[in-house]
DNA sequence: CATTTAATCAATGATAATGAAGAAAATAGG
DNA sequence: CCTATTTTCTTCATTATCATTGATTAAATG
């Protein structure tokens, strides 16, 4: 198994915000929710192929909800974080703030 | 151009590491800080993989040192942020922590 | 010439970006 | 009713970029 090490930037990202939604947590907000907070767009072709290969990592899992009454209103597939997907958060969490802690302030402070 | 929008991870653990070592940072203690940093090992091949690939996008700028007089005291190749790069750093990490702010305890936390 | 430290290369695999197309549901107009 | 249109959400195909690996080259000293 050639282990990726940490986790993709996007795919860290994308977590993050499943677990910001909670059991609001598909497709469109979640490229929603992090083009708000972050403040770049990431288009929605690009989520669905992090989730699906988070998925098959057995990061995410999904569930597919059913029609609401509006128009529109197609079934949604809703997505969470598997235990390991949680671990696998808190890890690159980790590992990046180790590596940046103290430095948040000179980081632009090049003599 | 197809601009990718963040950093990627790895470009930002070395990004990070280059900000740590400030006038010391060549290739094997960039490698060697993320390693005992993060607790996973980087291999050489892909910090200076990663380095080029900076340079050439003009995040980072690179100078030949000179030779020291100890056993295998070749030559290093010094490694520091451009603006640009110093930039594209503090934008990753605000981006990052937009998506994680108030998260951070919940983060394994699922019903 | 053996050893040490540092840097580079070549080849492959994994991740991400993009734009467009597809599928399911609800309203509207006849 | 019923079918056409609109809305919302998802999938696909293609191309580009990023990362991994292990070996190799280079330059210095003992």
């Amino acid at each position: 198994m050639r282990s990726r090490e940490f986790l993709g930037h996007h795919e860290l990202m994308v977590m993050l915000a499943v677990l910001r939604l909670g059991r609001d947590a598909y497709g469109v907000p979640i490229a929603a929710e992090i083009a708000q907070r972050t403040g770049r767009e990431m288009l929605q072709g690009s989520v669905y192929a992090i989730l699906e290969r988070l998925e098959s990592k057995g990061l995410v899992t999904s569930r597919l909800g059913e029609a609401t009454p509006q128009r529109g209103g197609r079934a949604k597939r809703y997505f969470a974080l598997t235990a390991e997907g949680s671990r696998q958060v808190r890890e690159t969490q980790r590992a990046l703030e180790a590596l940046w802690h103290g430095l948040t302030k000179t980081a632009g402070a090049k003599p």
